[in-house]
DNA sequence: GTTACGTATGGCACCGATAACATAGGCTCG
DNA sequence: CGAGCCTATGTTATCGGTGCCATACGTAAC
């Protein structure tokens, strides 16, 4: 199928053969040399070449040096789609994001599976999709699957996986990042409900009676599970949660629930599910002339590179993205990091850990 | 050398042939079909279910109907290793980003590129580079050169130009994102100048006398034009320029400046060189007690998600970076989009526009 | 009624590497 | 000293498509 959407595609780029070349080299050069001309060179068999070039032990010290001065010498650079296609490895490793949802987190995300795919010899190809939709999720693991990727890392929160992302993922080895396992993937997870937890209980510590939750999009995993930590921390403490808010991370619903909070006297802490919800937060109860934070402290979680120059400077849970993302490479890689076991212990390779600013303080006292 | 670099890379995910299968289909569908089984199937030859796939014009109807069918039938996919391998190209363009400089954009940038390279039957493979230096831009290149590249956007502002890139990017086809340009390379660029024009001259209708500039890195073509947007705007006014002040396009650097503007009581108004500056500027300008826009007026460029929910919200020139992505991409495939023609000219398909909000006002009168 | 050409299709070599098997010395060990 | 094994290397088939050429048929042109 994807085989035939293919039909419609643009062949454009590529194949006229380098024609703007300065032509002061000898034409024997046009196409680049091959392992066939370094073995030549060397003096070897091409097999040999191929086995000194990826480290076989069995090469002999001497034999090794030569080719590997036949490949200087002649500029030599392997074909990734000849070893592709005869070793059945792409060393290329797919990477899915959302569109939507946070770019600041998919940007690091992307970053440290790239620096970490890169230091083990893997290419990162993307795919994005524009919105939480099944079909879309699928098309984009299908294109992945397509190009022949050796693994995906999942940046997207799976809530309902199809069949046909089973079937794909068990046949590639996959990581999904706070994600919703599927058959053959492992997950690896922020201890999100530590999160929130953790955020809740700062509030309360400093002496807040109540604390209120704005949450991001019901289907994401994150999400329910920040939630789950406030609610949790809420009630250990003895209290009863108060009405749920929800936003969809993006500044604007921040500001749209913000307003609702402004209306109401009581609220005198609030635990934010992302940084960016909550620039617009503030700005909603600056507007209704509620200070943030002598009148209404928030807690957010993220701590994206602006939360520092926010006004006040958010307190929020920080979130390694960068490393999240190379955690999930070296997970896929068998270098193991952790695994989430069950369906609620995970791995803490990457921890939570609260930065105190100035958005939150003790409740005023009358 | 490359080739030569892979011999400590780490073989390890795939390659154990799905041995964890529901092994309750027929076992010879254990190898993913080929062409020749969508041929025997059709009961026609490989050739022609190359053709049909392909969209040849020379194929019978109800030919190709058939083999769609197969197609269908047998859940066909493509090798894109093979396809690469005979066809010589790979279908892949390679995107060269950068780690630090602006996560929105980046990110913008990046789904943009991906969006137009999909709908156009292409795959996007990344490599970001950790800082702006030459030995890490080459190395880049020839990573994505050697997984077989089609095209190259480059992200990145090259200014200084090597003979290694140079040779890379004569062989393969190359569009720059506001950078230098190489032999081979064709530039996509938003008029910056424009911007920083349209930018300084919206302070100066506002009734301000004088306009300081904090700007970009100057290794950074867009910080060099919107300095000289700036500077010709004010000298058209018959404004001489004050001092510049520099930053690195982090909401730390321009904290950091901020504080040397809040120095300054003649400050009226600033033109910063990117919003995460800006929201530095106004944190550093608010801590010693200086209102934005009572007292400076402050405008700057990129319009990020978060820019409206400054205190106060921005006034910005906005740039579309993910149509600006798309762009580069249909220029690369050759759906000519504008392109750049002499050393300062440039196309404007992505225009410079300004978004008024809250950060600019008429400068207080005594 | 040949010649000439366009359309639909098949046959085969080949892209550049790797896997699997084969081979030839050299060494160890009973 | 011959069996058995390890090391270093070569040979051949193969991965799954595509490029190029050949072929067969039909039809328009002279």
């Amino acid at each position: 199928m994807n085989a035939v959407d293919h039909m419609n595609a643009v062949d454009d780029i590529a194949g006229r053969p380098r024609e703007g070349n300065t032509m002061t080299e000898d034409t024997a050069r046009l196409r680049q040399p091959s392992m066939a001309d370094v073995a030549r060179t060397a003096g070897v068999s091409a097999q040999t070449v191929s086995r000194a070039l990826r480290g076989s032990p069995n090469v002999n010290p001497e034999t090794r040096r030569r080719v590997l001065a036949a490949v200087e010498q002649l500029g030599y650079r392997f074909n990734s789609a000849a070893r592709a296609l005869s070793s059945g490895r792409s060393h290329t490793i797919g990477l899915v994001l959302l569109a939507s949802g946070g770019y600041y987190s998919r940007s690091a995300v992307t970053a440290g599976v790239e620096a970490a795919a890169g230091a083990a010899g893997y290419a990162v190809s993307i795919a994005t999709i524009a919105a939480l939709d099944t079909g879309l999720m699928e098309q984009s693991l299908s294109k992945l699957a397509d190009q022949g990727v050796d693994g995906f890392v999942i940046a997207v929160p799976l809530i309902s996986v199809t069949r046909k992302m089973e079937d794909i993922t068990r046949d590639i080895p996959t990581v999904t990042l706070d994600g919703s396992r599927t058959a053959g993937a492992r997950v690896l997870g922020i201890d999100q409900r530590e999160a929130g937890r953790v955020a809740t209980q700062h509030l309360l510590d400093l002496g807040h009676r109540q604390v209120w939750h704005i949450s991001g999009p019901d289907e994401w995993i994150e999400a329910r599970r920040r939630r789950q930590g406030w609610q949790e921390c809420l009630s250990s403490a003895g209290i009863e949660a108060p009405p749920l808010l929800e936003g969809d991370w993006s500044p604007d619903s921040g500001y749209r629930q913000g307003q609702i909070i402004a209306m109401i006297p009581e609220v005198t802490a609030v635990f934010v599910a992302s940084d960016e919800m909550a620039f617009g937060v503030i700005r909603a109860l600056h507007e209704r002339g509620r200070s943030v934070p002598d009148d209404v402290s928030i807690v957010s979680v993220d701590d994206i590179a602006l939360a520092a120059y926010s006004a006040p400077p958010l307190t929020t849970v920080r979130q390694d993205f960068y490393h999240y993302g190379a955690a999930a490479v070296a997970l896929l890689l068998g270098e193991d990091a952790d695994t989430e076991g069950a369906a609620g212990t995970q791995g803490d390779s990457v921890a939570a850990s609260l930065t105190v600013r100035a958005s939150t303080a003790p409740p005023r006292t009358h």
